[in-house]
DNA sequence: TCAAAAGTGTTTGTTATACACCCATGT
DNA sequence: ACATGGGTGTATAACAAACACTTTTGA
């Protein structure tokens, strides 16, 4: 019987840094150590869904940026058994699933991503490719917005990408690059609660960017 | 008992055009088919090796551009049984392995990604997935030459990319992009037996590519 | 000598970079 | 009043797009 298993990627970005959510094992050998949160497949229910399933399950999250990512099939990559897992990769927006509810529903922490604890099998590996996966997309790709609120600041967008890329960028020249893009909406709304002038509010505007797409229109940066 | 297996997607471009190699099934209901060439994955292989070796065995293919794609597990995919397949992705390049060569070899032949025959079972759906993704992997990174003899000229650089991303591009414009990138080593050699002025020819320099990648540079378009 | 492609030059407008700068607000 | 971040302006250099043009070669 040969044995296919998900395990989730997932990311979430808080006090500019980029964290990833991952649970001590419960049972078995690698029963006390950190892992990525998986699960097996089911034989009724495709990969995509049992990653869904999974999810959910062990976290209580639904509706996020959820996309396959790479299979991993090494053949003693697990040290018992031949498994064959498919990792997917979650983006998850702080005002949906706050970090402390994720916390308390089982033994699971989120790290970030630069200061892992030592992991099971081939979990490293699987992040690292994540991670370095995440670097490249993030930038082709308007992908970033499923890491923040619906409604954001450029502030906080430009921290989101400088955790990611891990870099620093050009506050006015990030602001003039974003706008001219015509991907953000104005939400004619202003955050309350800053000890300074409070920042505009945005929103991505996903019909516009299909209709940019259409046109040939690529995110770029 | 569960059943995995790879499919390969073989890129070629002659005549400027993108082409994919397919075979025609030889046993059971899709006898007379065609479909991608892929098998079965054994105990002890990797799907990668698996990939690989069905490669070789198939079509006589070894050593070149191989890369895993997605793996494609709906539960109906496959009318009869439940069978999850890895797809890979694989570049050819014209020099090493003519079209002749590889259609003598079984009852396969190429096709013009633009007009495909009926294909078995999600063949379809994993090939336009394909297609997309070179489309976006070409301009991002230098995987095209993949598809390039070793030595090329730069028009027939430019033809690749006009095939792939189905687009035409402005030569003097298309020349100095990507001389800038400095990615193109002079052979010190010109391509003989042409009825007009031999171009220059040129290899790609994956050294300075890795050493330029380092620093932070990426290719672009 | 002509067709076909090689290869160069130039003009114009756009974009990136690197700053300096002023504005608004809560403490 | 000042710290913090919001937000604008601008000079310079680099680049992209469009297109005209000259060069080389085999048939």
């Amino acid at each position: 019987m040969r044995s296919m298993s998900v395990d989730n990627l997932i990311f979430c970005c808080e006090n500019r840094t980029l964290e990833i959510l991952l649970v001590k094992h419960a049972v078995g050998k690698s029963r006390g150590q950190w892992g990525l949160p998986g699960d097996w497949m089911k034989d009724d229910e495709s990969l995509e869904q049992a990653a869904e399933r999974t999810l959910f399950e062990r976290t209580g999250i639904s509706d996020v940026y959820l996309e396959q990512l790479h299979t991993f099939s090494d053949i003693n990559r697990h040290p018992d058994e031949r498994i064959i897992t498919t990792a997917f990769f979650a983006l998850i927006r702080p005002d949906l699933y706050s970090h402390v509810s994720v916390e308390t529903q089982l033994d699971a922490d989120w790290f970030d991503v630069k200061s892992l604890p030592k992991l099971i099998f081939d979990h490293r590996k699987i992040i690292n490719f994540g991670v370095a996966h995440l670097k490249t997309k993030v930038r082709h790709e308007p992908i970033g917005f499923n890491l923040l609120s619906k409604k954001f600041s450029l502030l906080q967008l430009q921290n989101l990408y400088e955790a990611i890329l891990d870099t620093k960028l050009d506050k006015p020249n990030f602001r003039r690059k974003m706008m001219k893009m015509a991907l953000l909406t104005d939400c004619e709304e202003k955050q309350s609660g800053v000890a300074h002038r409070a920042p505009k509010l945005y929103r991505f505007d996903k019909t516009n960017y299909n209709k940019l797409k259409k046109k040939g229109f690529s995110f770029e940066l």
